[in-house]
DNA sequence: ACTTAGCACTCTGGGCATAGGAGTGCTAAT
DNA sequence: ATTAGCACTCCTATGCCCAGAGTGCTAAGT
């Protein structure tokens, strides 16, 4: 017979809270299902088993816990999880060391956005201690702003290009028969010129108006080039997972079948990718369990993160642990990683 | 009381190598031990079980052979593997298809070493269906050709570096302070007509001399730039890996344990770059089981190809698989690429 | 001298029952 | 409203048994 409780939409009483957030901090250490008499044990509670008994037994009622079977003790259901992240969890600080470690990561004289997307997997990876994916920009969308070409050999040649969003991409190539690097060179002159502020992903279809007049092997030099431009750097570098191998460290994953699942879904590009797609709101986020909306990280949870170019968010940030993760931690982490990635992004 | 075998040394004995082989074959495909009755049955031998028995018997006298247990079909012993490898093993032939698919992935204009590495690690971990690692050359024993600086934006340059070996890499730095692109350009030309030819390796020591006349930002900037020469690719990037969740589709795996100490160790710059340097030859070899000397990839075998580049031998390649992997196909497959490999490397 | 049938023996793994433990939910007393 | 008490449930570990697979040996056959 339960009882009538006051609110559906929150735990109102005090003392719930109290169980709903040591019952889940405990969950998370232990991933171990929490028993009345554990919790009123070893946290130093004012009652006894009978009464956080009857207190869990609400909270099931309501919703925020879960049964694996009859005599286990309760975990935390996902919208349990999602109360605990939206208003339970203590704000977590972090140690002035570890700030500095995060700055140290990024002081450096590099400025390869694809450097700092890996250093930055794998500097979240670490800390968190849960694989991390990180999301570089969409260049397609970015806005060609110089195109340069270094001759290196007769041959071959630098490709250096620029955005307006300050993105530098390089790319050497071979030159095909007849086509000198100078020759090259002019025509990448041409292109900048007549093409800045043209965002990449439309450049091939302006190839034909605008250098159509070329001769045959130039014509499909640029058009190979092109495709690098507007193609490449999207389809097979935008995700840099980090630290892949830390989900081997909870017990939940010690099943194979669940291991595979997982890692086939990180390192699966597209899912990943319209994960991140999905949501493209600012600041820190968490999805729970089935929150995410994927089967094959149903039990999961994701938090998220981006990062801005120019005051514009371009990129984000993901970490992925079992549902128990720690998240005031890993927002504490995530937070400061995206704030000062932004910053350094912005060359400042 | 063991019969008298006519020798030590080598399977003497059609039939026992008959018997040997087949062995080996089944229990690569089936991964389960085989046992007498099996193999009489489902492969023609014109004799009983107990005639194979006894066979099994002599092969397991001589070394050939295991038995998990009493009652337990045998399974070959790392003697066993290595002497089906170098003697047993039926040539693989490739199809014309896997030839075509293997060339088409370096028919590209791309010149990029990097590139190519991550290419082939994929191409063979999808071919094989095995984890690969593929090593890249040591930069540091590459001798500097030429040091180029493209200027990007005031404060930013691009520095292109090619070495006597044809192979180019190229990294966007930051400028300090009170240091212009011309200046940097204008030194970077001194440098290659002092340097071209040094080992990368010894640069940063000449650095000392050469350079001792420069002015105080110029003097840490290039420290800074020469340093990256000198380790970062080696340390950072030399050691590509693919198809690393393949691991988990065979069933001496699925104890997750197991799953981190191999995948640990592929991850292990270090580990894969010694147990690969420290066997120079040329062409394609396998190591089994204990012959890899490594604890954490004890059960596991390696197959070990390598590529050159201007006829040295530069790099390596290595698929890792349990100790019943599928020697012959892999044996094909790395001769192909690495022979591919090396044809394109040169640029020929 | 090799091959083979027969047979006793060994070992593993699945199935099954049992016992212990953990935790619950209810009731009744405080 | 809290709590002690207690019966009840369900999971898990353990031990046991048995079937199945495979062996090794012996003795008989070619």
């Amino acid at each position: 017979m339960p009882r009538v409780l006051s609110s559906e939409v929150s735990v109102v009483d005090g003392r719930k809270q109290k169980v709903l957030a040591t019952l889940i901090d405990d969950y998370i250490a232990t991933a171990e299902p929490v028993g009345s008499r554990t919790l009123a044990r070893k946290y130093a509670f004012g009652v006894s088993p009978a009464t956080i008994r009857n207190e869990m037994a609400d909270l099931e009622e309501l919703g925020y816990l879960e049964h694996p079977h009859t005599s286990a003790g309760r975990i935390p259901s996902d919208k349990g999880y999602r109360y605990y992240v939206d208003r339970l969890m203590r704000p977590w600080v972090l140690d002035a060391e570890v700030i500095e470690q995060i700055r140290a990561t990024y002081r450096v004289r590099v400025r390869e956005l694809q450097w700092f997307i890996h250093q930055t997997a794998r500097l979240v990876a670490d800390m968190t201690a849960y694989p991390t994916v990180v999301l570089a920009p969409p260049l397609r969308e970015a806005r060609l702003w110089d195109l340069r070409v270094v001759a290196i050999e007769p041959e071959t040649v630098v490709l250096v290009l620029r955005t307006d969003t300050g993105i530098i991409e390089n790319r050497t190539l071979a030159l095909p028969e007849g086509l000198e690097a100078k020759d090259v060179a002019a025509m990448a002159e041409d292109f900048t010129v007549q093409f800045r502020g043209t965002p990449l992903a439309q450049l091939e279809g302006r190839l034909i108006d605008g250098l159509s007049h070329q001769v045959g092997s130039a014509w499909r030099f640029w058009e190979e080039m092109l495709r690098w431009l507007a193609e490449a750097p999207d389809e097979e570098e935008r995700v840099t997972l980090g630290g892949a191998l830390n989900i081997l460290n909870y017990p939940e994953f010690r099943d194979v079948s669940k291991v595979r699942r997982v890692l086939t879904f990180l390192e699966t590009e597209q899912a990943v990718d319209t994960l991140l797609t999905l949501r493209p709101e600012q600041g820190i986020h968490a999805l729970i369990g089935s929150e995410t909306d994927r089967e094959d990280i149903r039990d999961c949870s994701v938090v998220m993160a981006s990062y801005q170019l120019g005051n514009k968010v371009v990129g984000k940030l993901m970490v992925l642990g079992p549902k128990r993760m720690e998240y005031g931690r890993v927002y504490a982490i995530l937070e400061a990683v995206s704030e000062e990635l932004s910053r350094v992004l912005n060359w400042a």
